[in-house]
RNA sequence: GCUGGUGUGGCUCAGAGGUAGAGCAGCGCACUCGUAAUGCGCAGGCCGUGGGUUCGAUUCCCACCACCAGCUCCA
């Protein structure tokens, strides 16, 4: 017998080599029907593992984020399943779980369309029916290498030679589908009742575009039918939040065929909500010791072939001229810190004039590739809180930290602090095109930054080759209505300018010594800032940012006056206030005061005339009936002032 | 840049190898109205752009442009 301790601290006792899913059934019937894989001392396995000791057993169950993974695992490989079924001779890649499903990669002859999306999902439900069991394997090294060049699986043949010697090389077979595969997965192919493929697209094999493109299909899958559609009603709430949707919905920003591709229009709405934070950031900033520059939105191709930019950046610039025409040539500026250099290095710097910190609110133009454009969060002209901070090596820390401070209350005040991620982005050794060439200062920076973020206790994730070229970022993620992450924040030590600049200070010894560059934005890009504010509340912004903060509706043409009066008193006051003149039921006013996220409407009509009072509506909590109108204003007034949520 | 999808009045969407329709928005008139859509009428489209096939294309084919999802890249 051997002592198995479950979840809850109890312990039981069961015959030696009985398989965890028998053992399961001894503990709960319920929780063995739920019972998607487990975890042997904190290992996954499968439900059919044999268990010959003593050890601490967790059943996991869709329910849990494991089990969620193994669940959708299984059901990519049904995928693979159905369409070598529909498409022999496709070679399999890569098939995981993600956050959200499983998405499998394949190398077809020809490129998957919508129909055959319908034909694979109608072969997935086939295997569901036919309920087969998952059976796992393990081969040599030898003999899977072997297998998979016999079968033609080039990519896994690929995984196979690159697994570290001591791996144990396992595979999965349900029917006549055999996948290289670590597991666990699910016991059979009938555990999964609902499944939807979401959407195709191309992907490179292991994400490098030297690479072939390879297919690939998202889907996802349930349980139960029920937990399915109430996911794909997710889906469909989260793209009402989508800002490229209701952004233009609300006049906020537009695109026009003309103009061209990533390049929106801000409309007045759209520019007064980014004026609004401007003014708050560029405030901010000051408060905190910020000096400002204002420096050209292009330069010679001279400065960025001092930068780094020529060499690193090249393909991310407008280049204007040509060398071979013997031409000027001028590049738009994709970055500010090469201005901002030549300010810092326009005269002798004393160890006391430091720490200098230079802001900029600075529009940058950037050539990105044609499917890279997506609404006002990835554009090819955009304007940043763009700053940098020259310190000496002693003063990196507090800097870096002060930084991180302002950030924060940044962040704090737009309501977004509990919305975001930490990544700590690192060089890629291997990629000598992108980084700068100096393992020695990449170690050493990153190190230096790793101990800040380590002390100031932010919790981050690492990851490689996210670095920008010049040196380590800190960078501050956030996800989109679709679940993509984009960088909002960033924070950069820059190891490299100061000395492709040449940038120097005289220390307390009379001694040249070079300081470090902190780049970083306070509250980043302020299109992207602003869409992610419209997906955070969508489109219902707080009232300190709504581009229109009340609507003043009168029931009949004869309160319009008074409404003007009222409107004109507040105008006065600083906020921001229009009066629907037209000739509509209020009803109507209303509805559409409240569909344009508004956040408070003052219904004027006989009685407020006559008594002086205002009829107050917030677009939060309905109507609040009738209010002093000083009264009021003083509410409205503090509620902007303290930037209230 | 790559893969797939989409492109019809300001917006949401029908439609079909014979030359375009609805709702909302807009405009006009009437109603002067109390907390999420008053009624009637009018106007509005070279069916993304350019080629090709055809007696005839918005519909079929090709190229380009833009938009959407993903990959790569990135604030």
């Amino acid at each position: 017998m051997i002592k198995v301790a479950l979840k809850d601290g109890s312990i039981k006792e069961f015959e030696k080599g009985i398989t965890v899913s028998e053992a399961v059934k001894e503990i709960s019937a319920a929780l063995a029907r739920e019972a998607v894989a487990a975890e042997v001392n904190g290992k996954m396995v499968d439900l059919g593992y044999r268990l010959n000791d003593d050890c601490e057993l967790k059943v996991l169950t869709f329910d849990d984020k494991e089990g969620k993974s193994v669940f959708w695992h299984t059901t990519s490989h049904i995928m693979a399943q159905a369409v070598k079924r529909l498409f022999p001779g496709t070679k399999l890649a890569i098939g995981p779980a993600i956050e959200n499903g499983f998405y499998y990669d394949f190398d077809v002859q020809t490129p998957f369309n919508a129909d055959d999306l319908t034909k694979i999902e109608e072969e997935i439900q086939k295997i569901i029916k036919e309920d087969l069991p998952v059976e796992r394997f393990v081969l040599s090294r030898d003999e899977a290498l072997k297998i998979e060049q016999e079968n033609g699986e080039i990519y896994k043949a690929e995984l196979i030679s690159e697994l570290p010697d001591d791996a144990e090389i396992s595979f999965y077979r349900q029917g006549e589908f055999t996948d290289l595969c670590a597991g666990p997965h699910l016991p059979n192919t009938g555990r999964v009742k609902a499944v939807k493929l979401l959407n195709l697209a191309g992907a490179y094999w292991r994400g490098n575009e030297k690479n072939k493109m390879l297919q690939r299909i998202y889907g996802v899958s349930f349980p139960k039918r029920s937990m399915l559609d109430e996911h794909l009603k997710q889906l469909e709430e989260a793209k009402k939040r989508d800002h490229n949707k209701i952004g233009r919905e609300l006049e906020l920003f537009m695109t026009s065929e003309p103009v061209g591709q990533g390049l929106p229009l801000l409309m007045p709405k759209g520019a007064k909500v980014i004026q609004i934070l401007q003014r708050f950031v560029e405030d901010e900033e000051e408060r905190r010791g910020y000096v400002i520059t204002k420096t050209p939105y292009m330069a010679k191709s001279d400065l960025y072939k001092i930068s780094g930019h020529w060499q690193h950046y090249k393909d991310g610039m407008f280049i204007i001229g040509s060398e071979e025409k013997d031409e000027e040539v001028l590049a738009l500026r994709p970055m500010t810190c090469p201005f901002q250099f030549m300010i810092y290095n326009s005269k002798l710097r004393s160890y006391r004039d430091l720490p200098i910190r230079m802001a900029e609110t600075s529009t940058l133009f950037r050539n990105e590739a044609s499917g890279e454009m997506h609404g006002l969060i990835r554009v090819r002209q955009f304007t940043i809180s763009e700053g940098h901070l020259i310190v000496t090596p002693e003063q990196l820390e507090e800097e870096f930290m002060g930084v991180l401070d302002l950030i924060n209350y940044i962040m704090d005040t737009l309501g977004i602090k509990e919305d975001i991620s930490y990544r700590f982005s690192k060089w890629d050794p291997n990629n000598k095109e992108k980084y700068i060439d100096n393992p020695e200062a990449w170690e050493d920076t990153q190190a230096k930054m790793k101990t800040i973020l380590d002390k100031v206790g932010i919790p981050y994730q690492e990851a490689d080759g996210e670095a920008a070229f010049y040196g380590p970022k800190l960078d501050i993620q956030f996800k989109n209505v679709h679940g993509k992450e984009d960088t909002i924040i960033t924070v950069q030590i820059d190891f490299n300018s100061p000395e492709c600049f040449d940038m120097t200070y005289i220390d307390k010894n009379n001694e040249k010594k070079r300081p470090y560059v902190i780049h970083r934005t306070s509250i980043g890009c302020y299109e992207r800032t602003l869409a992610m504010l419209i997906e955070k509340y969508a489109g219902a912004f707080p009232t300190w940012l709504a581009p229109v903060q009340v609507k003043v509706l009168p029931i009949s043409e004869n309160q319009i006056a008074y409404a003007k009066q009222i409107a004109d008193k507040l105008f006065k006051l600083g906020v921001r206030v229009e009066v629907d003149e037209r000739n509509e039921k209020i009803g109507y006013k209303i509805r559409e005061a409240q569909l344009a996220k508004i956040p408070y409407m003052l219904v004027i009509g006989e009685r407020e005339m006559q008594n002086g009072q205002l009829a107050v509506r917030s677009r939060k909590e309905g109507d609040l009936g009738a209010m002093d109108t000083d009264g009021f204003i003083n509410k409205l007034i503090t509620e902007i002032s303290t930037r209230a949520r």
